[in-house]
RNA sequence: GCAGCUGUAGCUCAGUUAGGUUAGAGCGUCGGAUUGUGGCUCCGAAGGUCGGUGGUUCGAGCCCACCCAGCUGUACCA
């Protein structure tokens, strides 16, 4: 059998793992200091609680992983923390205090085409705060999202971008497709604008007219609008201006004549008072280009964009992009009872973000992972007790080491060692043993000191940045070999 | 899903103007020189159904058909 890992997942080592902790204990720090409370829910619930969909018999895994209960019930993994916390909430309902603020992390699945940096297992942050109907929530979980990135070292090189859903229902009513029959058009327009950023206001264009042929000759539908709708469509994602009044002049005018137009546009004006009244003006930013391509969501809409570039594959400088985004969502919460239910969330794409930490250097992730173990050789293969009593010391002194534990001679156990990346050894032959003493060979410097060696002969006799303590000094010895390469 | 490109050793790739004996290299791995010392150097070894199946041919890694997989773009992403 050939051992192959399935595409769109990934395996994750030490490196990785010991960076990624560090992220999120920062951000639940951020999160816990705002009053938001933990709360976990299992990966798999019931399909029908995640959303509308429902798996037909002949594809029941396109998009989302499902699969039928004992029962005949369908269940599926979790595609993202909004929805299962929509469930949790609803079936808690009276013994949560409302508002209810809450937080968790954890692994959502999709069953989608994965590509670069897009996978079928990834990881999300979410904050939520269902039950306040005031945008001060939506406020506040923006400045929340500012506040986070600050605490990541992020700072002046982000902008949480907000906007509102409610102003863009107001142009699609004022260009004649507010109807119910018009509402797959109308996704299609959020969806042609969601991708702004990618292809541009003229790709845009084509997708929102007749359509847009890509470079491998692929053919996509438009939604089929006028030149004039289209252009009011683009005067609205354009709307913003140098500064906040010119951007609430120009959207007042995008929505003229529509009545939730409006109070989107005075919606956005409360939230952008509320941001810049607690000096967040600058991180926090009204920007009317932001729409998100989900559906559900109900008012504001907000996006956290890191603001540097990197460059592609191509060589070209790009702008990191999007490293979490959110929304109101009144409707969701909702589902499950008899009264509606406001709510309104953010959600961070943890390993988008952890890679944007790795490409600044950020000290948060930077040398994260251990320190690697001492290694304890084996050189009396019948005495390894002895030797494990060596290894029981230095874990009793709280010194991460282990015994070597394979079959191989020496030249392989130092190999073993330098691979491990250990920074030092312990060699306790007969002779050491018998003088009560060990050898310490600190790694690191030996390494440097092997530079200057030419010969092999040379490299043998010289056995670099080793040195002899008695059994009872090794512990002060390490821990002083270990500090000086801290 | 649609479109384009690509499949030769663990990895990166050669494989020559027209098909021609036993398919190569570098890196990596393992062993030895050095049975108690990482690196360097030298020597050696292991590792391949040439993505699969069928076809054309005296003969296919190379040509043809179909299939599979991967990559890229695009769509979808509740």
């Amino acid at each position: 059998m050939k051992a192959r890992l399935p595409r769109g997942l990934t395996d994750r080592g030490p490196a990785d793992l010991a960076a990624a902790n560090r992220m999120l204990e920062k951000i639940r720090e951020v999160y816990e200091l705002y009053g938001f409370e933990a709360v976990e829910t299992p990966l798999i619930e019931y399909t029908d609680a995640l959303g509308k969909f429902l798996p037909d018999q002949d594809r029941p895994n396109e998009g989302v992983f499902s699969f039928q209960d004992d029962d005949e019930q369908w269940l599926s993994l979790r595609y993202d923390l909004t929805a299962p916390l929509a469930r949790y909430v609803a079936e808690n309902f009276d013994a949560l205090p409302k508002p209810y603020r809450s937080y968790r992390s954890g692994w959502v699945f999709r069953n989608e085409k994965p590509g670069p940096g897009r996978f079928r297992q990834f990881m999300q942050f979410d904050a939520d705060t269902v039950g306040a109907a005031s945008v001060a929530a939506d406020a506040e979980i923006c400045m929340m999202a500012a506040d986070t990135l600050d605490a990541l070292g992020l700072s002046g090189q982000y902008v949480v971008k907000v906007n509102n859903r409610k102003i863009l229902d107001g142009v699609m009513e004022a260009i004649g497709l507010g109807g119910d029959e018009q509402a797959s058009q109308r996704l299609t327009v959020l969806r042609g604008i969601d991708k702004l950023d990618r292809l541009g206001a003229d790709g845009v264009r084509d997708l929102l007219g007749d359509g847009r042929r890509d470079e491998s000759g692929d053919f996509t539908k438009g939604a089929g609008l006028a030149p004039s709708q289209i252009e009011r469509v683009l005067a609205f994602t354009g709307a913003g201006g140098s500064d906040t009044a010119s951007t609430f002049a120009n959207l007042a005018a995008v929505v003229a004549g529509s009545e939730r137009g409006a109070e989107g546009v005075s919606e956005l004006r409360e939230i952008a008072v509320l941001v810049e009244g607690a000096g967040y003006a600058g991180r926090v930013a009204i920007d009317p280009s932001v729409v998100r391509g989900l559906e559900y969501y109900t008012g504001p809409v907000f996006e956290a964009e890191l603001t540097f570039t990197v460059t592609n594959e191509d060589g070209q400088p790009v702008r990191f992009g999007s490293v979490g985004g959110g929304g109101r969502y009144d409707g969701l919460v909702g589902r499950f009872r008899p009264e509606p239910v406001p709510a309104t969330g953010f959600s961070i794409g943890v390993s988008r973000l952890l890679s944007a930490l790795q490409m600044v250097k950020s000290p948060i992730v930077a040398n994260a992972a251990a320190q690697a173990p001492v290694v304890v050789l084996v050189m009396e293969r019948e005495r390894i007790a002895e030797h494990q009593t060596l290894v029981a010391a230095l874990r009793a002194a709280g010194i991460r080491s282990e015994l070597y534990l394979g079959s191989s001679g020496m030249k392989a156990q130092m190999k073993y060692a330098d691979r491990r990346g250990a920074t030092c050894v312990i060699i306790q032959g007969s002779e050491e043993r018998e003088r009560g003493e060990v050898q310490i060979k600190d790694l690191i410097e030996g390494a440097k000191a092997a530079q200057a060696i030419e010969t092999n002969e040379e490299w043998r006799a010289a056995r670099p940045a080793q040195f002899s303590v008695s059994v009872e000094g090794m512990v002060d010895a390490v821990r002083e070999v270990l500090a000086r390469h801290r």
